[in-house]
DNA sequence: AACTCGGGGCA
DNA sequence: TGCCCAGAGTT
């Protein structure tokens, strides 16, 4: 099979499997995800979602952000944070939004990687989710999925994964099936005990091969 | 590019 | 208990 017949299944599937649920999208601003997402860097997101309601409810913009202690915003996060880590990168990017960006979140990724914290994955989650681009944000969910299906073949980087799958994936599209992958991944093609009767990409995937030799 | 970091999840 | 995880930062 080629990789053009894979992404195009991948894609039909793409269209009609999206499942119900929770994501990203649940944000109340640009900041808002920002501040998830650089949490969720190492950490599960359900304690992710423990700490920032009241996280945010102090802290609601990068402009009351920027004025905080660093212990204050560390007393929030501590069940999340490794010692030292996070709140320092909280608290430079909310004072690097508010001197550099007029408080608002940059929306081109070298920008978004001079912020502490944040690195290609986030800015390229940043640059999908909130703005629709054509980015790629390769975290393992991605990467996974995309070498069990074929749409890359033995790639050793994030950087590389990112650069096939955009290759091959219309521009409009690239959107979609980044939200996609790593539903698919969280949900359906996780890491160990895949649920590979509810997936409908098993004639392309090799691990599903693989299971299948083994018997 | 390879290495470090370090609590949590899981066997 | 020990292994792996998921990203950013560092060298």
């Amino acid at each position: 099979m080629t990789i053009k017949e894979r992404y195009r299944r991948a894609m039909e599937w793409f269209q009609t499997a999206i499942p119900e649920a929770e994501t990203e999208l649940h944000y109340k601003s640009p900041f808002q995800l920002l501040v998830a997402v650089i949490l969720s860097a190492q950490c599960t997101d359900k304690r992710v979602n423990m700490v920032t309601p009241p996280l945010f409810e102090a802290y609601p913009t990068a402009e009351a952000m920027s004025t905080a202690s660093l212990d204050d915003i560390y007393s929030y996060i501590k069940s999340v944070s490794y010692p030292n880590n996070k709140a320092k990168s909280l608290l430079g990017a909310a004072k690097m939004l508010v001197e550099e960006y007029n408080g608002e979140v940059p929306s081109d990724i070298d920008s978004l990687m001079r912020l502490p914290g944040v690195g290609r994955k986030t800015a390229n989650v940043m640059l999908s989710v909130v703005w629709n681009k054509a980015a790629m944000a390769v975290d393992t969910h991605v990467f996974r999925v995309s070498e069990r299906i074929g749409l890359t073949t033995g790639s050793k980087t994030p950087l590389q994964t990112e650069k096939e799958l955009c290759r091959y994936i219309p521009e409009e599209l690239i959107p979609r099936a980044h939200h996609w992958l790593i539903l698919h991944g969280r949900y359906v093609c996780k890491a160990r005990r895949p649920d590979c009767l509810n997936c409908g990409l098993t004639q392309v995937c090799r691990y599903y091969m693989q299971e299948s030799k083994k018997g």
